[in-house]
DNA sequence: CGTCTGGTTGATACGACTCAAATTTGGTGG
DNA sequence: CCACCAAATTTGAGTCGTATCAACCAGACG
């Protein structure tokens, strides 16, 4: 079974979206919270791959809520070189507050074919208003997305290119593993190479040696969109992987949905 | 006169706080919000150059104002690299948010001497609660900060040595000039040749002859800790500098103080 | 006046890029 | 089901940008 093509899924009694999967590494959250995230995604939206949903330039106007695929966002020179910034997989929230804004600075591509939630200002305020855990794990939530963006500059600052690669295919691990995407060693993994290249500030000639590389050292093997890590702690050693940065070690901390 | 040594301009009738002249490129605000920033500067606290204002590791309880001086987030890796991962100059807000985490997953240090506001959780709800003005605008400003950190992100991946110099330089350059502290063509500039590095991804031996590249090519000039810049139009070619992601382009724009 | 930090220079090495071509894969229509 | 095409991956050879290592120099400071 392909979990990877469920946007929910079923632990046995209610179906839970991704993104309370996720949440709820922060904060434990009540039936009535879960329901409300549930009701956010009346307004779906389908992108074709490679199409943007969201260009540089535009006015933001809703939130998109990513439920199915992956989409990155991404920012262009004008010499045609292209900067993958963040990579956004289901569950993920895009621009929580960006309608403050009057215009994009980046656009967000769709990698894959796209499910998306359409949720509008009003509904975002609503939802944070009647559900104030749910405020503040949303708060924590984009925190974690800042946090992620500060440690994708060390990798591109400081890394090898080996490593760098190791870092971000092992993140990717680690948050799909987050919303039910891993099977606990392997999991789909959409991105060509070429995408690779554009989120690691590498070409593509040289991520397709590092990954030869890194397979020959028994650290990952990646094909036919799918990948397998043979030993996430060796991965995680090659990568000077510092998992700190996805602040996931404290399930429910902050706030008790008992309380 | 050194402007950048003082925390406020007297622009006539009532000095202000150099966030407030920052929040300003955003929305008007009222005298009253002004007055509201002001008294946010109760608490003050100096750090010597070189230490460190907030550690890695660390629980994040207050928010940091920078009221004097230049400090930087920065992370490190075990084999004792480092990144620089943003600079903050004052009327910088630090970790508005931050208190939701468990712990800091970077560091806080101080590049030169540093006057910071202390502002505790309390103070910044009771602001935001009782000024919906200053909230949006520091939603803004959190915005801009990601924004600036997306665009380093660009810099590090796709930008050359050369350019990417001349953009960190640039954009530090126009965020003093929004709180007063250049005359429009210098401006106090206190980071090393090895902080640049840091910031850049780059080795202080390879920033100091892109320096050089950049004086010959009558670009900027940079010594004794002062930045002059004799065409910032020639400057923002060469770095391919599209100003759009400091959001400066609409003052007064989403809420006016006469409203 | 000596020490130290920051800046400068030179020689050399290497990691990553470029360009070009070959190969494989996946999708599409006949 | 096969033929075809485009996209993605792989390979090789050669080059270039940036790192490394090691001195040396200048100004700031005690």
């Amino acid at each position: 079974m392909r979990t990877s093509t469920l946007s929910t899924v079923n632990n046995g009694a209610s179906p839970q979206p991704m993104m309370a999967l996720k949440l709820q590494a922060f904060t434990r959250l009540s039936p009535d919270d879960v329901a409300a995230l549930q009701r956010l995604s009346r307004n779906v939206r389908t992108i074709e791959a490679r199409r943007d949903l969201v260009r540089e330039g535009e006015a933001p106007v809703q939130v998109h809520l990513i439920l199915k695929g992956w989409a990155c966002r991404y920012k262009s020179l004008p010499d045609g070189k292209r900067q993958i910034v963040s990579l956004l997989i289901p569950g993920d929230l895009c621009d929580l507050n960006a309608y403050v804004l009057r215009e994009m600075d980046h656009s967000i591509g769709a990698i894959t074919p796209l499910k998306v939630s359409v949720i509008s200002r009003e509904e975002m305020e609503a939802l944070t208003g009647e559900h104030p855990r749910l405020a503040q794990a949303l708060v924590w939530d984009d925190l974690v997305d800042q946090a992620t963006e500060r440690e994708w500059l060390l990798n591109l600052g400081q890394r090898s290119a080996y490593a760098r690669i190791a870092h971000l295919v092992l993140e990717l691990f680690l948050r799909l593993e987050t919303v039910g995407l891993t099977d606990g060693r392997s999991c789909d993994f959409p991105l060509t190479q070429n995408d690779l290249a554009d989120a690691t500030g590498l070409t593509a000639v040289h991520v397709n040696r590092m990954l030869q590389e890194l397979r020959a050292d028994g650290l990952l093997e990646l094909e036919r969109k799918r990948l397998f890590i043979p030993d996430v702690e060796a991965l995680k050693t090659a990568a000077m992987f510092n998992p700190n940065y996805l602040h996931l070690d404290h399930e429910g901390r902050s706030l008790d949905a008992n309380a």
